[in-house]
DNA sequence: GCCGTTTTCGGCCCGACTGTTTTCAGTCG
């Protein structure tokens, strides 16, 4: 029996067990799946248990001194249970290991594509013998696919189309994948003597919504360099050395293969260092240029004199950009798109922080989708989110089957609901919130007089994809009951590609009708997307950032909002929950108004 | 494999959409 009572502090911040697990149980998910309906429940309890694991608080470890404990997690019986104690023991799931030998693990990754089902998957194994992508590729292209019963042009296409994104997306993490990864080795790299200081650099540090590689700065001095380099290379998460000498280190980690890259720089190089690591290569290239102008060398070791070799900076990246006549750009900006203009004006933006955000403005209760009820989830923030002044309650609407969407008859059940709790908890933390469904024709999927009741109203579209999308996100901006317009547009990073919208026009209506856009902080939405989002801004649309939270680990993920919209050059003053509710209430009213003198 | 004021068996969200068909299978959420 797995029996484990302290945790070390290092323990406590290692979640990597849960991500490993979730995947385990994702991939036998996927096995059942494949053999056929009659394990079809088998496989949906693995993906609950999946889901169960990704979203613990704490690594599962914790959980596990028995199986009696494990039990209570939702969706892990006995079976389940068992499979992580042994996991937690021994390293492997002899149940998966010999799942993997019957269905190739390539097919498997298949099935994560969009429009790729077992049974297509099936089919092409059956008949064509195909084992991976590339031999579905090449299938594809020799024209044997098409012969198949039931793979049309229109299937095939599709089939194109997702093994097109999931090329694309396949060596990349998603950003709070990677942040978790990142921060992980940071602490363990900060723990090695004679580190004096080291920092994320690279596209992780600018917060681009995936990853390619981990990008980690250090200060270390002189003779101790090479036994930290070797060090480095022997942490626990290292998986494969590609190179380590006196100044850099590569490796390959555990975990997915990430590329890790540290350098190690002087306290006179730091600044330069994790300038010129943390990009964007074409922010890199602009600043280099303009040093060549003012006849200085602009490189990873500092500024330069050119003629003289003077050292004339390098320490801080404040420093360089002082030299420069530029104001401080935040890693979020540099990716050129006019950041060197306004830094010149001194006109960048006061970017909005996290502790700016007084709110939450989307999420989900047992009523609908999420996994805790109304009581749990407010005491939750109360006690981890104490500067919330208010989070809205957006369940589902009745469209929404699948997710438990709701009837107007039990709203105003929940209505009370939130009133009690409210009540009991003293505070006026919670609001009445939907998120009502789009229709195809627009329409919203609620009666006027119910919507009106809502504090806060957010409208998304969750399917029909292929219709005027435009025309029925301008329609819902144009209900005076509609406060927000929600994951505006529908992709899945990596998964789905977004609806086509007329954004210039989307964002116009939404000016005009006083309608906030959203930033959806799930990880693998993060829609509206930076570059949308700034100019959506510089129309004046109001921007929300929510979290869609459908389980309580799922609020932190406020950080990756805020990173989005701060990618979006947005202050605090654009996004509407760094206000307090009486503010919203004023947007509100306007919005009301508005939607009046247009309609 | 999980779950249980229909509890140790027998269910397990179910409708929309798409592309293939010509009444349906597969996929998605």
């Amino acid at each position: 029996m797995y029996m484990k009572k302290h945790l070390s502090p290092e323990e406590k911040t290692n979640l990597s067990h849960n991500i490993v697990l979730a995947d385990i149980f994702h991939r036998m998910a996927s096995c059942y799946r494949y053999m056929g309906p009659a394990e079809r429940f088998r496989a949906q309890t693995y993906d609950n248990a999946s889901r169960t694991m990704k979203n613990l608080q704490e690594d599962v470890s914790t959980y596990a001194t028995d199986l009696r404990s494990l039990d209570k997690l939702s969706g892990i019986g006995e079976g389940i249970g068992k499979k992580i104690i042994e996991f937690l023991e021994t390293g492997s799931i002899k149940t998966y290991e010999k799942l993997l030998k019957e269905v190739p693990v390539e097919l498997l990754e298949l099935m994560d594509i969009n429009g790729f089902g077992p049974a297509t998957i099936k089919t092409l194994h059956d008949e064509l013998k195909i084992n991976n992508r590339d031999e579905l590729i090449a299938a594809i292209e020799a024209g044997k696919v098409e012969k198949l019963k039931g793979f049309g042009p229109g299937k095939i296409e599709n089939m194109k189309r997702g093994l097109k994104l999931f090329k694309e997306s396949y060596s990349r993490m998603l950003l709070p994948d990677a942040l978790k990864t990142g921060k992980d080795i940071l602490g363990t790299i900060q723990k090695i003597p004679g580190v004096k200081k080291a920092e994320l650099a690279g596209s992780l540090r600018r917060r681009k919504e995936t990853i390619g590689d981990i990008d980690i700065i250090t200060i270390a001095e002189g003779k101790g360099r090479k036994k930290i380099i070797s060090k480095f290379v022997s942490i626990p998460q290292c998986n494969r050395v590609l190179a380590s000498g006196e100044t850099k280190a590569s490796f390959l980690l555990k975990r997915n293969n990430t590329q890790v890259d540290i350098r190690l720089v002087s306290e006179q190089e730091y600044g330069s260092a994790l300038l010129y690591f943390t990009g964007s290569k074409e922010h890199n290239i602009q600043l280099r240029l303009m040093a060549k102008d003012k006849g200085w060398k602009l490189n990873e070791y500092g500024l330069f004199d050119e003629k003289t070799a003077k050292r004339l900076a390098g320490k801080s990246e404040e420093e360089l950009y002082r030299m420069f006549r530029l104001q401080y750009i935040p890693p979020e900006l540099r990716e050129m798109r006019g950041e060197m203009e306004a830094a010149k004006k001194g006109e960048l933006p006061r970017l909005v922080e996290l502790k700016d955000i007084k709110g939450d403005m989307q999420m989900h209760s047992t009523w609908s989708d999420g996994t805790e009820d109304i009581e749990t989830i407010a005491k939750y923030i109360l006690n981890k989110f104490p500067r919330y002044e208010y989070i809205v309650m957006t369940d589902h609407s009745q469209s929404e089957r699948i997710a438990g969407g709701l009837k107007p008859a039990e709203f105003r059940k929940q209505f009370s609901e939130i009133d009690k709790v409210n009540k009991k908890t003293g505070k006026d933390l919670l609001k009445k919130g939907v998120e009502v469904d789009i229709l195809a024709d627009g329409s919203l999927d609620l009666p006027d007089d119910l919507l009106k009741e809502f504090d806060w109203v957010v409208a998304s579209i969750h399917s029909g994809f292929n219709k005027d999308n435009t025309g029925r996100l301008l329609k819902a901006c144009e209900h005076s009951s509609v406060h927000c317009i929600g994951h505006p547009s529908g992709r899945m990073i990596g998964k789905r590609e977004a609806y086509p919208v007329d954004w210039e026009k989307l964002f116009e209506k939404a000016a005009i009708t006083g309608t906030a856009i959203e930033i959806n902080a799930q990880p693998d939405r993060l829609d509206l997307k930076d570059d949308l989002v700034k100019s959506a801004i510089e129309r004046e649309v109001a921007i929300t950032i929510s979290t869609d939270s459908h389980a309580l680990s799922q609020f932190d993920n406020m950080e990756l909002g805020v990173a989005v919209a701060r990618r979006g050059w947005c202050t605090a003053k654009n996004v509407l929950n760094t206000r307090s509710w009486k503010i919203i209430e004023q947007f509100k009213k306007k919005k009301k108004n508005n939607a009046a003198k247009i309609l």
